[in-house]
DNA sequence: ATAATATCCTACTTATCCGATAGGAATAAT
DNA sequence: ATTATTCCTATCGGATAAGTAGGATATTAT
């Protein structure tokens, strides 16, 4: 399982993204309200992901968030990552959370770690490859899809 | 990630799965010192897997654990599912773990549900088609594959 | 029978991490 | 100035995971 954090930051950017071609930004307020994030604990992710440089900001009244890269360019998989989402199912198929296993003698003899890291490939695969363009893509379709099943 | 406790449990059944077709048993102590397992923290385990019915056990002087199915019908996710590990990366999108987002009006429209899904197939279709049996002869591959490396 | 060897069962400890909060300093717009 | 906002550090409480303790119960061997 991946921390709030990193879902809270998705979900964030995903509001971030919807403005980007107007060149404004939102206020933590704004977008805390807006997906019912905890004030306070939002601020500290955006605080993490603007020292990790995934976003920027505009200090003092009338400041606040935007993205720094097109939407098409920012991948959930790097979100989870820089808010420090693991990806990976065991501490030793992890690229950033590696960790090895005392007890496998040699890792590349393991047959668990070997589907592990098959599993890893097939999440982060999906993972890179949908940007925050693809999410807001992705919710127009299933609202489309909900529309015409209503009916 | 899966807890620890779940690398432990398919780790201890791979070893009963080897010993399956010589009807043999194993006792705790014997697993623990074979795969590095905390002797009391394998009885834990192993308990657990027991009242879920995925091994069965002896009681008294020379008893032990063996499994009660061939090693080819047991597959990782049910071991992973049987000692309480989640699959899916966040719990609105997880079968066992459940737990729906307070901050989503309706889950059939999010987008980030929706390739949280996908993501959790793709890994539980690899976990569900891989058995102990498989473990086993990926590990003979993987020593065959080591070995003609060396020369 | 008795001793030795196992599993069974419940409860506990301890450490770590996660989610969330507090409080104020710095900065910019009006 | 006042107000709105980000910036920064520190901290708290609760949950969960990993591992431990100790004894009850069952079986085998001698």
């Amino acid at each position: 399982m991946i921390p709030k954090r990193s879902k809270y930051a998705i979900q964030a950017l995903k509001c971030l993204a919807k403005v980007y071609r107007d060149k404004k930004h939102l206020s933590i307020a704004t977008i805390a309200e807006q997906e019912h994030i905890p004030r306070k604990f939002l601020e500290a992710i955006l605080l993490q992901l603007r020292n990790g440089g995934m976003v920027g900001s505009k200090m003092g009244a009338n400041g606040g968030y935007f993205l720094v890269k097109h939407p098409d360019e920012i991948v959930l998989s790097s979100i989870i990552r820089a808010t420090g989402g693991p990806i990976a199912l065991l501490p030793c198929v992890s690229l950033n959370f590696y960790e090895e296993c005392i007890e496998c003698p040699h890792e590349e003899l393991c047959g668990l770690h070997d589907v592990m890291l098959e599993v890893r490939e097939a999440s982060i695969h999906i993972l890179s490859k949908t940007s925050l363009a693809d999410l807001i893509l992705r919710e127009k379709k299933l609202a489309r899809k909900a529309e015409s099943k209503r009916k």
